[in-house]
DNA sequence: AATAAATTTTAGACAAATCTAAAATAAATT
DNA sequence: AATTTATTTTAGATTTGTCTAAAATTTATT
């Protein structure tokens, strides 16, 4: 099965609004895509022609097994490239993402099996994000969301739940990254924010927002 | 200057051309890409309109100063990651032409020049081509057949004149590289054979046909 | 339940890149 | 020099992906 590089960019798309969605709408993937609903209707039909879609009109839709299985192919060749990225190359690891939507097309399993071996068979990219190996499977994150971290327990940023810039900016500013090892000292019930302490570092704050965007696992 | 990939292709061909015709014909670039007169035809047009192709109708064309400047930069592009794929993800040298020539197209500067840095700035790629550096300037090479290296010279192997991959196939038998130092030690004129010496190894005889396949600069 | 609002689809147009077949031009041959 | 042959261009069609505007359908509201 060839796709072209917006068959891949759909595909893609309608995957990750899958992971919150039961079913997709024409407009929610429009609006990721940047795209108009009529777009949209075009793609659909196509996909299901090619049998990676269910889709009924009016109804929503969502992927074949065939359709699913293409599209985490599409999710571990950008999250290794990121990989590659922010660990060779010394990218930021908010700089790699519209790279990484250009090298995810190349479609050589030869390239991307030598590139996960060259790496090391990384298991998670550089934004926490677990990366499918090469039979599809996911390793399952536990992931817990910084403002339900008990107190005073040692744990690590694994993950970020947006990759706004202005997100990346705050936490640039902040000095936390994917790593970053964090305790919470206290919780303010009145705006539910945190005090938090990062290692040899005078205790900060976080606000109830910030803190929702963050994800740890305990260590 | 942003340019499709299909543009960035006829570029590429039209400048791989004008190292051998000083003014290449539409025939010759369709054979080139594989396709019909008539596309090459319309796509001059385009090109002649970005101003990147000096062209009239029925008289061949050759590039502007600007059209050779996008070219040399995507013979960068394309000759960096042969080095990638050959050194780093451990590719065969007769294996990386498709795959590079689907990583040229992704133009991102700071990807460019991070890679270049990652490789240490390498100035030839496995072929043995020179790689352009970032202001397109390219360092000439002076080869010599081997055929043609005097006698008791230290050389080093460069490049190889066909992609051929029973030659791949013969060299890896024979243990000779890219990078690998000879010595010719002697000629023989009945069949033009020559007998060599690589480092620390017993004298080879290698074949007429083998021997102008190879080129070398000395040392 | 009827109407208004939102969503989704269709119809038709357009740009990019390609093709085939026919016409125009240039080069080669008699 | 006239004619044949080869090369190149044009004309018109096709595919892919996109759009706008209008129509169809679903959902929400009075």
């Amino acid at each position: 099965m060839t796709l072209t590089y917006t068959e891949e960019d759909y595909i893609k798309g309608i995957y990750h609004l899958q992971q919150t969605y039961n079913t997709v709408s024409t407009n929610q993937l429009a609006s990721l895509l940047e795209a108009t609903p009529a777009s949209i209707t075009d793609m659909l039909k196509k996909l299901k022609a090619k049998k990676l879609l269910n889709y009924e009109k009016y109804k929503g839709f969502h992927l074949t097994a065939e359709g699913k299985k293409l599209s985490v192919n599409i999710v571990r060749r950008h999250r290794l490239w990121e990989y590659f990225l922010v660990e060779k190359l010394q990218f930021g690891w908010d700089e790699v993402h519209e790279v990484a939507e250009e090298l995810e097309h190349i479609t050589s399993k030869k390239l991307v099996e030598k590139l996960d071996a060259f790496l090391g068979h990384p298991r998670f990219d550089p934004h926490g994000d677990p990366i499918p190996d090469n039979n599809g499977k996911i390793t399952p994150h536990i992931q817990l969301n910084l403002i339900d971290l008990p107190l005073n327990t040692p744990a690590e940023i694994c993950s970020v739940g947006s990759q706004s810039s202005s997100l990346l900016e705050l936490l640039n500013h902040k000095h936390i990254n994917i790593g970053t090892r964090v305790e919470v000292k206290r919780r303010f019930g009145f705006d539910r924010s945190l005090e938090i302490k990062l290692k040899n570092q005078p205790a900060i704050t976080l606000s109830q927002q910030l803190a929702q965007a963050l994800f740890v696992k305990t260590i």
